[in-house]
DNA sequence: TTATGTATTTGTCATGGACAAATTGGTTGA
DNA sequence: TCAACCAATTTGTCCATGACAAATACATAA
């Protein structure tokens, strides 16, 4: 049916598995692995089972295995290391809805994963949706795929379908007027979005005002919206591929670029393997820790915001 | 008000500008600029203005300039380059809805353009609103943005809005039996979803299928993904700031592992300097194209799918 | 057990050289 | 005038190797 996967140049390699280009010569020369072919003009050229392992291995840093352990283990190690992580939950006490939808990602029916979803919205409610079903169905999505059971498409498709229930969901129920003014987005290496769109929704249903700039967006640009949009909170997410040594400078920088009274919150499954935040940031590494953080803003600044509103009544004639 | 910003280290900036280190690592030699300061350990450190110098230049990169021409000229040539490729619109000519959606990107009002562009849509329909106003939207935005008038957080917040209109617009529309069946996505280098999104609208609105996968989908999980879901059709989408030179080998690829049966198009902004598509996929530089491509098909697989639906209709006891 | 210090691991950066692919600009022929 | 071709130049990417700070693991003392 298909041609045969053609060999990869360092480059789509470093696309494909997002290892970069010194750390895929590095590993050749400490652990022996890859070892790719090279072309007529002497450039690595990886096959595409190099690429499959080098994927896997991937998938092992990700959830804390270290190189010298992994990188030089065959294919078949490999599998049994990731098979060996995930201790299976009593199936009566996994919810139905996880089963379900799993299944139905499996069976490649988006249509009917979406229908599933919206229809176990109407029943829970947003919140509950998103704190009991979305984020565990994340987390079960998240295994799943590290395991390797999930296709990288599968889990775009699951992506895609919860975005679209949740989007549709939060129309209207943003307040422009909103307090406080929360700025959500991730920073530039993390392409994962579904995390701020959960904590939009249950931020905007408590009434704050909930502004996504998508993913991606650079630290300056960040600045600059806060300054612009008068934001009082900056959510980034992090997912669990997202480098963890690299998350506190980047807050710390973040928090350096804003005015002390500006919040940073750092949440997503990347944050729950840190132990501290930075001075003037707070992680949340659940949702609860969300929702308990706006409390907290919002009693730190009651006497503000009555202030506020009664000098808005008083100056107006 | 903001702690001044800190110098960043190569790598910063190549997550800020998009350039690549080595490239950073060239220029230096070649043109003498950047000049980045060195840190206690010799490595190099980009003050904020040569930061911002370099996004400069990598903009009028992306609309054709050639580095040995811009790296080396100071910020006012520069500047001044950017404002002259800008040839001013009669003020008459250009819709009132294009002025009134930037002014409101400028004003930082994006609630505001989230009912303006609502309104349009249940004015014009889908079909017009993403061909007449969406799309002419778009590249007045990009174009602004290239002359530096827009921040890049502007332009994120608009795409945010876009898309929520859009999604909205789009649930329900799609049929899940409805042939051909659309996959779209962008590849991994591609981050901007607008086009996959409108492209989608207009197909799912003339009865076709249409599978997003979001953005940034490698072309082995596209191949995955087409088997699985037994597409007919895949849609790639480049914006201006994909490579031009790297589309041609990026479709060739993609087209080497599909079936001769899938067809390839590849669509957006990016597409359209090209000349000529390589053999087996079809360039789509504007949306009537997307239009006229579906068309072709449908009559190219009139036989087939009446016979397929015969088939069906007999097969049924 | 918890701290603390040492050893190892690991990712990132630097340098400088090589070259293919793309672009430019000039020349020739229709 | 235009198109097609060729040579010179530009430009991004790759290679090899070495260095080193920061993170992590490990052993030892309190």
């Amino acid at each position: 049916m298909n041609t045969p996967t053609p060999p990869l140049s360092i480059s789509a390699v470093e696309r494909e598995t997002g290892l970069s280009k010194d750390v895929l010569r590095k590993w050749e020369v400490r652990y022996g692995f890859p070892q790719p072919l090279r072309d007529a003009f002497g450039e690595r050229i990886y096959p595409p089972e190099q690429v499959n392992r080098l994927r896997l291995i991937k998938r092992l840093m990700d959830i804390g295995m270290r190189p010298s352990k992994i990188v030089a283990r065959t294919e078949e190690e490999l599998l049994a290391l990731a098979a060996s992580r995930h201790v299976a939950m009593p199936p009566a006490q996994e919810p139905e809805i996880e089963t379900n939808a799993l299944e139905m990602l499996r069976r490649h029916d988006p249509e009917g994963l979406r229908h599933t979803l919206h229809r176990q919205l109407l029943r829970q409610g947003l919140v509950r949706f998103v704190q009991d079903t979305i984020a565990p169905l994340n987390h079960a999505v998240g295994e799943a795929w590290s395991r390797g059971e999930l296709e990288v498409y599968e889990e775009h498709l699951y992506t895609e379908v919860v975005q679209s229930v949740l989007r549709a969901a939060m129309t209207g129920i943003n307040d422009r007027h909103g307090r406080p003014r929360v700025l959500l987005t991730t920073l530039p290496e993390e392409p994962h979005g579904l995390g701020i769109l959960m904590v939009a929704a249950l931020l905007a249903l408590e009434g704050a005002y909930c502004l996504s700039l998508g993913t991606q967006t650079p630290l300056e640009e960040i600045a600059n919206a806060v300054k612009a949009q008068a934001i009082d909170i900056v959510v980034l997410s992090f997912s669990i591929i997202y480098p963890p040594r690299r998350i506190p400078p980047a807050l710390a920088e973040l928090r350096q670029r804003l005015t002390a009274a500006v919040e940073v919150w750092a949440g997503g499954a990347g944050t729950a393997r840190l132990h501290h935040a930075p001075t003037g940031t707070r992680l949340l590494p659940t949702l609860e820790d969300a929702l308990a953080a706006l409390e907290d803003w919002r009693s730190a600044h009651a006497a503000l915001l009555s202030s506020e509103f009664s000098a808005a009544v008083t100056s107006q004639p």
